[in-house]
DNA sequence: GTGGTCTAGACCACT
DNA sequence: GTGGTCTAGACCACC
């Protein structure tokens, strides 16, 4: 059993948000390898929303190669999901410094910012 | 003169990267407290937009009490932009703490990350 | 079905107005937590206004608390009323009090006042 | 000198709020029968405003005959300012009425506002 | 000239 | 069908 929580309110559609959360979880390994994963409506009736919703997430994933889906036998998580992780990691990086670059802007000094990493392992 | 640029392609609406822009420029001290800013119909021409898109920004706007509008007089920068400063920062330092975190789960280490904050510094 | 009278003529604005009303409904109980509103368009269409304006209306009253909106489902009242009644009384009390030193200021006794709200209970 | 305070944010019209000042100063005794009032030139350098605001506020206030405006001599208030009381207190006690209404709806019972009224003495 | 309100109607994404 | 955004343009009061 997969625990998603979906934003009913903000700007983010319920597909894209099903997707990313998916793709966190394989990320960080909590979805392994070859697993399988909830039908669709399956997923659907779960989370009280539509089964096309939950379709369409689930095609954006195989596109990009997250997950496959075997006609008649059900859906599974990729065997690479190293690649997955890789290609999160870069993309969550690269927030990071948008971030970093915009608090500088507003007068935060980097000491600020590396002493909020500090403190934030500490937690 | 305030220089806009808009994404009109984005999800981001354009009222509220006009929001953005003018909250930022008043984090950073280039609009001044008390300062006029444009008026609806002129930034809305200027930026070839309607002025309702305009009137709608500046409302929110208002609201955040980043700005003050004078019926018929016009409308100026709020005198306490400290305050929204400070705000700004918090916000952004927030986001900020969640990225980290986001990442030190996707195995990043803390090294990884300030190095990363000591590049940019470099640019 | 909500029953809304609107004043077309006066200084108060349509939205405002609507904002009101449903929030004394609120207030009073007659709207429910959870309970679904009107949806924009169909509001629009009984009032014979724009639907902008009852959007602006909403839009009002999502910020106050009062409702929540979910993209493609509808409009829902809140599910915490009381807190909207508690600073509903609080708001008008507190504009009784200023009403009570006006006239206190124009040389009206407490026994005035005070028999006036005994003479109103009678009505 | 006479101590006026102006709202130019609201949607009260400037020249409606110098009206309702006066009228209160007038019923308050605080200006008294035949004393002068600036003339409108005067009252529009004080206040930062335009000198046909001013004018329209004396043109009602004239009407009303709160004011009287003797060419060339200047503007005075009107010798029978007890009518402007009595009519100011009828007023304000319709407001009163509207208020106590408004609150019994709300749930509020008399003795709460009574108690108020008491509590207010006492300040 | 300024802001404030409202209409009419369009297009979009999501469900 | 729902809400979200935007346009085009009108009318108003106020200054």
């Amino acid at each position: 059993m997969i625990l998603i929580n979906l934003d009913y309110q903000g700007r983010i559609p319920i597909y894209e948000q099903i997707v990313s959360i998916i793709e966190r979880y394989v990320a960080l390994g909590i979805l392994k390898p070859k697993e399988q994963i909830p039908s669709i409506r399956e997923l659907a009736s779960n989370l009280g929303i539509n089964p096309n919703t939950v379709k369409k997430a689930y095609d954006i994933l195989e596109q990009k190669k997250v997950i496959i889906t075997i006609s008649t036998k059900g859906t599974y998580i990729s065997e690479k999901t190293d690649e997955v992780l890789e290609q999160k990691k870069q993309e969550e990086l690269e927030k990071l410094e948008h971030q970093v670059e915009l608090l500088r802007n507003l007068g935060v000094t980097d000491q600020e910012m590396i002493a909020l990493i500090h403190k934030k392992n500490k937690d």
